[in-house]
DNA sequence: CTGTTAGCGCTTTCAT
DNA sequence: ATGAAAGCGCTAACAG
C-alpha cells in the first residue's frame, strides 16, 4: 500500500486517475511516491470494481504461416479496437485447438476462431464460453458462426472456366485441414467441387500439404496423373502460388495450357507471375460480421442463446492465371 | 449469486473448481443450476484472489501485411504459451504505436513490440510499464531491448557480393519505417550501407513504400537512375520480392545482370523465381530472447531496473538471386 | 461434507 | 481537500 507516502488510499486513487478534489501539491507528492516505490495499481482489483467491465475476446489463430489467417487476425484486431474490445490471442498451430481454447477461456468473454477439429472436442473444450466459429460450412451446434458460401463461388468459377474454354478441370485439395489427424479427409471444398463438376466427368483431384511447397508438389503429381487437365482449382492461394511455381519449372504455360485458380484473394497473389486469379474472400467483412456477433452477445451479457449465423459471399477476382 | 440454488457460495466454488470435500450429488445439483442460470464466475474476482497472478504480456504488432512481423508474432505466441504467459495483442498499423500502447497498458504486466516512433512519445505512452523493444538499433533509455546486429550482416553481405564480382552495389530503402510521418528519414540500414560502402564510391540508393509493389517501383527507379548497378541490397524481403518481379518484367536477368539480396529470411523468398538470397533473421531466437527478458522482469515483480539488452545476429542465406 | 468469516486491492459514497 | 466505510465477487482458512 503506497499510502505509506503519508496519505490515505483514496488520495492515491485520486492522484493516479487524475480526478479532482485533490490539492495539486499533494498530487505531485503522491505521484512521486508511487514512482519511487514502483507502485502500480492491480488491474484485477480495478477491473473487479469497475462499472464498465473490460470487454475481452479470445482469438484462436490457426496459422501464422498462412497470410489468409494473419490478415483475418489483423482485420479482427482493428475491428475489435474500434469497437472497444481487447483481444487475447492463442495459436492453435503447435498445441492444437483444444489447448488454445483452454488457455484462452479463463481470460475472456467469448472466443472467435477457425475450428476444424471434431464438434465433440470443441464442445467440451469451450466449457460454456460462447464461440464464434469462422468459415465452417456446417454450423456446430451450440456455437455461433460466420460462414462462407464457398460453394456458390466454386460453382460460378466452374462456369466461368468452362466459358473460357476449359474442358477438363482438376483440383488440388489440402491434406491437413483437419489438424492433428493423420488420415486424410476430403475437404468441403473438394466435395463441393466434385458435386458441381458432375458425375459424368473424370475427377482429377490430388491432395497436398497446405503450403506453397505442398501446392508445387501436388501440381506436379496432378499433371503427371492427369495430363489432359487444362484448368485447376486450388484449395487456397498459398498452394496455388506453389502450383504456379511448379508450372513455371515444368514449362507449362499458365493460363494458355493450364488455368490456375486459387481461393482466398491474398494480395500476395498479385505479386506472382502470372498474377493469380482467385475466389476472393472479403476478410474485412468476415471480421466485421464476427464482431457483430460478439457485440450482440455482449448486449445480452453472454447468456446462452440460439446460435447467430452470418454468411459471407466470396467474389471472383480475375487476374491473369485463369 | 447462484447460491440461490440452495447452497452456499463456497459450495458453488467447490463444485465449479472441482475441489474435493463435496458430495457428488450436491455437486451435480450446483452444476445444473449454474448451467440453467447461465452463471459464470467473474474472472476479475478470481484473478484478484488468486495466489498465482495471471501473467499477461502485451504485444504490439507493426503490421499484419508483412510476414516478417506476423511470423515473429507467431513465434512469440508459441514461446509465451510454453512459458505460461497470456498474450494480448494490438496492431499499431492503423492507429499508431501510442494508441496501441494505450489500449494494452491497463491490461498487461509488460509490453513487447517494434517501436519506430520517437523516444519521447513512447516514453510518455508507456506510462511506467516495462517495455521490451525489438530490432531497434539504438537502445531507448528506460526500456529493455532485443537488438539486431544488422550492420555486421550488411558488412558481410557487401564483402560477399564483391567477392562474387559485384562492382556497383545499390540499395533500396523503405520510406515509411518511421510510421505516421510524412517526411522520409533514412533508415539505419541505409546509413549502415552507406558507411560500409565507403566514401569514394557513388551511392545508388532509392526509397520506396514498404511493400511488394513499393519494391517493384523502387527497383525500376533505381535501374533507370543508376544503370551501372549490378547488385542491390533491399530493405526487406517483401520489397526484394517486388524487385525480383520488376526485374522479370524489365527482362533484367537475376543474378546474372543484377544480384538481389533481401533482409529478413522469409520462407516466402523460397517460392519466388529465382529464390531470394537474404540476410536472415532468426525469428525464433528473437522471440525467445524477448521472453527471457519478460521472465527476468517477472522474477523481480516488474520493478524498474537497469535495461536488459540482448543482441541477435543475422546470418546470410544464399539462395539464387545473389 | 457444508457453512461462516475474512480479505484480495481497488473505487464509490458519504462524512469531515 | 482529505479520510473512513462499504463493497465489487471470489477463494482460503477455519468451524461446525
Amino acid at each position: 500500500m503506497a499510502a505509506l507516502a503519508g496519505v490515505s488510499r483514496q488520495t492515491v486513487t485520486r492522484a493516479l486517475n487524475d480526478m479532482d478534489g485533490i490539492n495539486d501539491e499533494t498530487k505531485q507528492r503522491v505521484l512521486e511516491a508511487t514512482k519511487r516505490l514502483g507502485y502500480r495499481p492491480s488491474r484485477f482489483a480495478r477491473s473487479l470494481v469497475a462499472r464498465e467491465k473490460t470487454r475481452t475476446l479470445g482469438l484462436v489463430v490457426s496459422s501464422f504461416r498462412n497470410p489468409y489467417y494473419t490478415e483475418i487476425a489483423g482485420e479482427l484486431l482493428d475491428c475489435a479496437a474500434s469497437r472497444n474490445w481487447q483481444v487475447v490471442m492463442a495459436s492453435s498451430e503447435s498445441a492444437g485447438e483444444a489447448a488454445a481454447l483452454h488457455t484462452l477461456i479463463p481470460q475472456v468473454d467469448v472466443v472467435i476462431g477457425h475450428f476444424w477439429t471434431s464438434e465433440k472436442q470443441i464442445e467440451q473444450a469451450r466449457n460454456g464460453i460462447p464461440l464464434v466459429v469462422l468459415d465452417r460450412v456446417k454450423p456446430m451446434p451450440g456455437t455461433h458462426s460466420v460462414a462462407l458460401d464457398l460453394r456458390s463461388g466454386i460453382e460460378e468459377a466452374l462456369h466461368a472456366l468452362r466459358a473460357k474454354g476449359a474442358r477438363t478441370i482438376g483440383m488440388i485439395d489440402s491434406t491437413n485441414h483437419v489438424l492433428r489427424s493423420s488420415v486424410y479427409a476430403p475437404s468441403t471444398r473438394r466435395r463441393d467441387f466434385e458435386e458441381l463438376i458432375g458425375t459424368g466427368r473424370p475427377k482429377a483431384v490430388v491432395a497436398g500439404e497446405e503450403s506453397i511447397r505442398g501446392g508445387s508438389r501436388a501440381f506436379v503429381e496432378l499433371m503427371r496423373a492427369h495430363p489432359q487437365v487444362d484448368a485447376v482449382l486450388v484449395f487456397n492461394d498459398l498452394m496455388a502460388i506453389g502450383a504456379l511455381h511448379a508450372a513455371d519449372i515444368l514449362n507449362i504455360k499458365v493460363p494458355d495450357r493450364v488455368r490456375v485458380l486459387g481461393i482466398d484473394g491474398l494480395s500476395l497473389g498479385e505479386a506472382v507471375h502470372p498474377p493469380l486469379s482467385t475466389i476472393s474472400i472479403d476478410r474485412k467483412a468476415l471480421a466485421a460480421r464476427a464482431l457483430d456477433v460478439v457485440d450482440a452477445l455482449a448486449a445480452i451479457d453472454f447468456v446462452e442463446t440460439i446460435p447467430i449465423r452470418h454468411v459471407v459471399r466470396p467474389r471472383l477476382l480475375w487476374r491473369e492465371s485463369a
